[in-house]
DNA sequence: TCCTTATCTTGACGGCGTTAAGATTCTAGC
DNA sequence: GCTAGAATCTTAACGCCGTCAAGATAAGGA
C-alpha cells in the first residue's frame, strides 16, 4: 500500500520506533509527537495510518506479542515433547523474555487491548495467545498427571507463578541478587 | 501545622480524594488540575505540600499500602497461629484487597516508589510492608516443614503466585466466571 | 500592631493528544 | 503525457496537562 510517498513507510517506521522507544524508556514516556519528530514527520502525520494513539499502541502490542510468542516456542521447541521439562522451559522463556525487556510487562498488560478468558470452555482462538500456548503445553504435559477436576486449577496456578514472578523481576525497585532463571526452576520444579 | 488557613486540611483532602479518584478510575487518569478542582482549590495549591506529582503519588500510595497491611493483618487474625491455613488466610486476603480495589495493583505496582530486597539477609525494616509481612508469617509457618536451602524458593514462590493471580484477576480484559477465593485456596492447598 | 510565615491565586511556559483545512505527492484512467 | 482523485503529509489551532514565578491573602507571634 506504499514504498515511496513522503516517508517510505511511515506506518511500520512508527510502529518500530515506539517499540525501540518502549524498550528503552517504558511505555509512560512515549509521545505521539516525539515519535513522530523521531520518524522526521509532523505531529498529525501518524493519523494517516491509526485514529488515535490508542491504535497505535495496540498495533505494537500485537508486534510485541509476536515476539513474545517467538520466545515461546523457542523454547518449547528446546525441550522435549510432552515433558515436564517442557512446560519448565515454556515458563522460562516467559519471563526471562519479559526480564530482558523489563518495559514489555506493564506495556503489555496494562493496556486493555488483548482478551483472556480463563473458562474451561473459552474460545482459545480469540485468547491471548502466549496464555492460549501455555495452556495447551499444559493439557499436553498435564494430561496424565493431573485429574480432570484440577486441570484448570493447574493451568492458573502455573501461569500465575510464572506470570507473578515475571512482574516481580521487572519491578525497577526490586533487589535480588540471584538468578531469576534457575530460581523459577527450581520453583517450577517442586511444584510441578 | 495546620487546621483551618484557607482551605482547612488541603494536604489530607488531596491524598484522600486522589485515592478516591484513583479507586474509581485509576491512576493514569489523575491529573493533579483535575484533583485540585475538586478539592475547591487552584491548580498551583498542592505545591504548597507536594514539590510535585509524584510526591503527591508517593504519599497516597503510602496511604494505600496501610489499607492493605490492615487487609492482611485481619485475614491473618482470623486463622490459627502457625498453621498452613494462616498463609493461605494471608494469600487470600492479598488477592481479594486487590480485587476489590482492582486499580490499586498498577497504581502500586507501576511507580517506582517502595523498595522490595528478595535477598535472604535483606534489612526487611526497609522493604514494602505486605511482602514483608508474607515473609515473615512463611518462616514461621513453613519453619519446620521445608528445608532451609529451599525456604527463600519457597518464600518467592508463594508471592509470586499470590501477586500473579491478584494481577491476573484483576486485569480488565480477563474473564473467569469462577470464584477467584477458592480458585486461589485450591492452588494454595495443593502446592502448600 | 506589625512582621513573618504559611497558604493560596493568577498567569504564564512548553508539551501533550487531537482535529480541521489545506498543501503536496502519487496512481489510475484516458 | 495529462488530468482527476485519492493517499499522504503540514500547518495551525483547541483544550488539556505539569510546573513555576510573582504576588495576594490570611494566620500567629512579637
Amino acid at each position: 500500500m506504499a514504498a515511496n510517498y513522503h516517508h517510505g513507510d511511515l506506518r511500520r517506521a512508527l510502529i518500530e520506533n515506539g517499540i525501540q522507544l518502549i524498550n528503552a524508556e517504558g511505555a509512560q514516556q512515549l509521545s505521539l509527537r516525539r515519535l513522530a519528530r523521531i520518524c522526521g514527520v509532523s505531529q498529525a502525520a501518524p493519523y494517516s495510518y491509526f485514529a488515535g494513539k490508542a491504535e497505535l499502541l495496540a498495533a505494537m502490542q500485537e508486534h510485541v506479542t509476536g515476539q513474545l510468542m517467538d520466545a515461546l516456542t523457542a523454547g518449547l521447541d528446546a525441550a522435549p515433547d510432552g515433558e515436564p521439562a517442557q512446560l519448565i522451559a515454556l515458563g522460562k522463556a516467559y519471563v526471562m523474555f519479559f526480564i530482558q525487556n523489563a518495559h514489555y510487562y506493564p506495556f503489555l498488560f496494562s493496556w486493555p487491548t488483548m482478551t483472556i478468558d480463563l473458562a474451561e470452555d473459552a474460545d482459545g482462538s480469540r485468547n491471548f495467545p502466549p496464555y492460549e500456548l501455555l495452556r495447551q503445553t499444559a493439557l499436553a504435559v498435564l494430561g496424565g498427571r493431573v485429574r480432570p477436576e484440577h486441570m484448570q486449577d493447574a493451568i492458573i496456578a502455573l501461569w500465575s507463578t510464572v506470570h507473578g514472578l515475571a512482574g516481580i523481576a521487572t519491578m525497577k525497585h526490586v533487589h535480588y541478587g540471584k538468578d531469576w532463571e534457575s530460581t523459577l526452576e527450581g520453583i517450577l520444579r517442586s511444584q510441578g
